[in-house]
DNA sequence: CGCCACTAACCCATGTTACG
DNA sequence: CGTAACATGGGTTAGTGGCG
């Protein structure tokens, strides 16, 4: 049976209903739905596929991801010639019909959908031992297009994530794919911003139409708890999320930690690796004392900038001893120019043991200066909003660095105890930033007391995202002390 | 084929609560 | 104490299968 000698003949149903103004002709996805499905059906009828059937003894045409990843192609031809015969017909419910010649009834097929039970209507639940109907939307199916041709699509095999039933499921079981492979925070652990998860799931909607905000409330309600609540009842999925952890800035959800982990027998690798030895290159990690140091190091890392601190120093532990990794580590701190690629820094400087050479006391002595003037030139006084506009986010960011310079020089009086708070501090998972300590804060040069109170405090609230900084007065009086930038005045 | 009941996705109004 | 953000109930629209 060849598609193109219109041996198919498609006919669309038109709804009772009126044609929604919306409605302006089927989508290229529909159209290739439409297409793949009849080629499917052609399939079947050469024998060459099996169609199931639903309860009774109807044939249908389940479409769903495997369709596009099994590679069939769309004829050109043969699409311009659905779309001929489809013409206007956009009627709200589209069944695709399909007459054969040599068929004599025609039959009905769902698009896109496939019979699996029913919910009971006057109970509304689930008739017991029979599965809930199942559904995918066209939408749903143009992402998967657009990630197969961006090629980024996650391999993931389409019988995991076939019993899905809302759309938003396949996304977040998509991004949580991807995001535990490349942005993994610990194991089993991906965290999103709300307002990235917010574009990626629901694309532009659940929005404050005043100010655009995600309204996370009912995003939560609506597409987070129901695709949780997918992934999770699904037995074939092999993934589950055990729990979602909402990082506040005051009332508002900035964060969102999504805590997975694979269902039966299956780990991560960094999980396996830290069980067995012959993964990958890391070593065990046994004994607690180990870990802990291991971690102080990391933590320690953190200000040098993101990456994967923990396999380095796993296997710098490996090569060497740990007064030597420490005191290069130090050594590194301590360099007042830029290293690009620290962690390559790093290991050149334990291997030719650079630290050596430099006397203990003098490790510290060249520790850049927190309270150095900003090397940014600062703008007149008597400014405008506009400008503090402009430099709002270069002054947040040197303000950061402020912080982190001052965190390091409190670090260095106060010694392993700030460490250990700090640890302390990312073991517990502190809530949000503590405005009434950052607010009282002024541009003055504190007590030895109030030195270590703020050497503990900055360390423990060290590493929080930039963001938060925006909010907070220090920013404030930071601008104002060091700009001229009365930003209240505004 | 028409009607019904239901659902996903979205939208709106109102109530509640914490922050500044 | 005003406001922004969350919580919640409920409604709308397009799309779905069952049924006669």
């Amino acid at each position: 049976m060849d598609i193109e000698n219109s041996v198919l003949n498609f006919r669309v149903q038109k709804s009772n209903k009126l044609i929604n103004s919306k409605q302006e002709g089927l989508t290229a996805t529909q159209n290739k739905i439409l297409l793949i499905a009849a080629n499917r059906y052609v399939m079947a009828q050469n024998g060459e596929l099996d169609l199931p059937t639903d309860e009774r003894g109807r044939q249908y045409v389940p479409l769903f991801p495997r369709d596009f990843f099994g590679g069939e192609k769309v004829n050109g031809r043969a699409l311009q010639q659905i779309k001929e015969q489809l013409g206007d017909l956009t009627g709200i419910s589209v069944f695709l019909r399909i007459q054969t010649e040599e068929m004599e009834e025609e039959r009905r097929i769902p698009i896109a959908s496939a019979v699996r039970g029913y919910r009971d209507r006057k109970t509304k639940k689930t008739v017991e031992g029979k599965e809930m109907q199942v559904s995918l939307s066209p939408e749903i199916v143009e992402m998967f297009i657009k990630q197969w041709d961006k090629g980024n699509f996650t391999q993931y095999l389409y019988e995991k994530v076939r019993d899905f039933r809302v759309g938003s499921a396949f996304k977040l079981y998509e991004v949580l794919l991807q995001h535990l492979t490349k942005n993994r925070l610990q194991h089993g652990q991906v965290k999103f911003s709300v307002e990235m998860l917010g574009e990626m799931l629901a694309r532009g909607s659940y929005r404050n139409k005043k100010n655009g905000n995600l309204i996370y409330s009912e995003f939560k309600r609506n597409v987070l708890a129901k695709s949780i609540n997918d992934i999770n009842s699904n037995d074939r999925c092999d993934l589950e999320v055990t729990s979602l952890e909402e990082k506040r800035l005051g009332r508002k959800v900035q964060d969102v930690f999504f805590h997975v982990r694979y269902k039966q027998g299956r780990h991560f690798k960094a999980d396996s690796a830290m069980k067995d030895p012959e993964v990958g290159e890391l070593s065990v990690v046994t004994d607690q004392l180990v870990e802990k140091w291991v971690r102080a190091l990391v933590a320690r890392f953190k200000r040098i900038g993101r990456s994967n601190w923990h396999q380095l120093v796993l296997q710098l532990k490996n090569e060497y001893d740990n007064d030597r990794i420490e005191k290069n580590i130090d050594y590194l701190l301590c360099q007042q120019q830029r290293i690009k690629n620290p962690q390559g820094y790093l290991r050149t400087a334990i291997k030719e043991n650079y630290a050596e050479s430099v006397p203990q006391t003098e490790l510290f002595a060249v520790a850049p200066k927190a309270t150095k003037a900003p090397v940014y030139e600062a703008p007149k006084p008597n400014l405008e909003k506009r400008e503090w506009e402009v430099h709002k986010e270069r002054i947040a960011e040197e303000f950061n660095q402020y912080w982190k310079d001052l965190c390091f020089q409190y670090y260095n009086q106060l010694g392993e105890d700030c460490l250990d708070d700090y640890l302390e501090y990312l073991q517990n998972e502190a809530p949000a930033l503590e405005r009434k300590s950052l607010s009282s804060w002024e541009m003055q040069t504190p007590s030895e007391e109030a030195i270590r109170f703020f050497g503990r405090y900055l360390i423990k609230n060290f590493g929080t995202p930039q963001e938060r900084l925006y909010q907070v007065k220090g920013l404030k009086a930071y601008a104002k002390k060091v700009y001229q930038f009365d930003v209240d005045a505004f």
